[in-house]
DNA sequence: CCCTCATGTTGAGGTAACCTCAGCATTATT
DNA sequence: AATAATGCTGAGGTTACCTCAACATGAGGG
């Protein structure tokens, strides 16, 4: 019992190794880091955000949304502009090449992702998914 | 199809980020990264290894092994010792405390894990053992 | 109205975990 | 022997985070 637990969690985390190289190679084509990804991903879902808010959706400190935020906008993906509602803040939005990045990356994940779960039987997949969920929401 | 897919990864990433928070926590009573704590877990089951071929197990570059045992080394969890064999080599090995704080690392390790798999019924941890094991195969 | 306190962002500086490259001591090959 | 390969580590760099303090602005109480 014991026993088939540990080798579940290591079995987990091959998977995910697997997976996370996986999605590094998919990223591969725009040169772009998983982390600043992620970052383009949630102002994309969201429209423009303050830095500390985005923040909070990357679950970093909001000083290290200042550097994400520098980084992206660097490579001419996001912009900076004053927020009219408050002069003490900021809001970031993707720039149109940053909607257009974005919008390919999620489509590549999207195929990546299939490829990965797609050696699985839709009988699989969907067990999978109702485990997952059951480990995820606990 | 390909929505299902992409939930499938999210699905996946949300329970991974749940079982590393809790295996973090696990290690917490030994106030040890998870690289060290990887790092020892391989010299406990090779018993003796060279920095390299420690680097090699645990993916890294030899430079960094070195840091990794430096580190491990002033806990006073592992030494060095001269390979006999060559002497330009290094042999490391856990300590007698290493060996204690190993074990119990390992111990805590799988209690969490059994806590963690232990939410989904025995059907559903066959399942997902299978499930994974095709995914972490290919 | 003004004073204090809270909020939003960022500069300065730090840390952990990795990396490459070069140097030194050895061992292996020719 | 001389040359090449191997094993480790010093020096120094990068990335992705962190905290703390400064500064500007906003909000509430007297």
């Amino acid at each position: 019992m014991s026993g088939g637990d540990e080798s579940l969690a290591e079995m987990f985390w091959a998977v995910a190794r697997r997976l996370r190289h996986q999605t590094k190679r998919a990223l591969a084509p725009w040169d772009i880091s998983p982390g600043h990804a992620r970052a383009l991903g949630v102002l994309m879902r969201h429209g423009a955000l303050r830095p500390g808010a985005l923040a909070e959706h990357l679950r970093i400190a909001p000083r290290s949304a200042t550097e994400v935020i520098d980084g992206l906008q660097e490579r001419g993906l996001v912009q900076r502009r004053p927020d009219p509602g408050d002069r003490r803040a900021t809001l970031v939005t993707p720039t149109a090449e940053g909607e257009r990045v974005g919008t390919a990356i999620r489509q590549a994940r999207a195929t990546e992702a299939e490829r990965f779960f797609g050696a699985l039987s839709p009988d699989d997949r969907a067990d999978l998914a109702r485990i997952l969920r059951l480990l995820r929401a606990e």
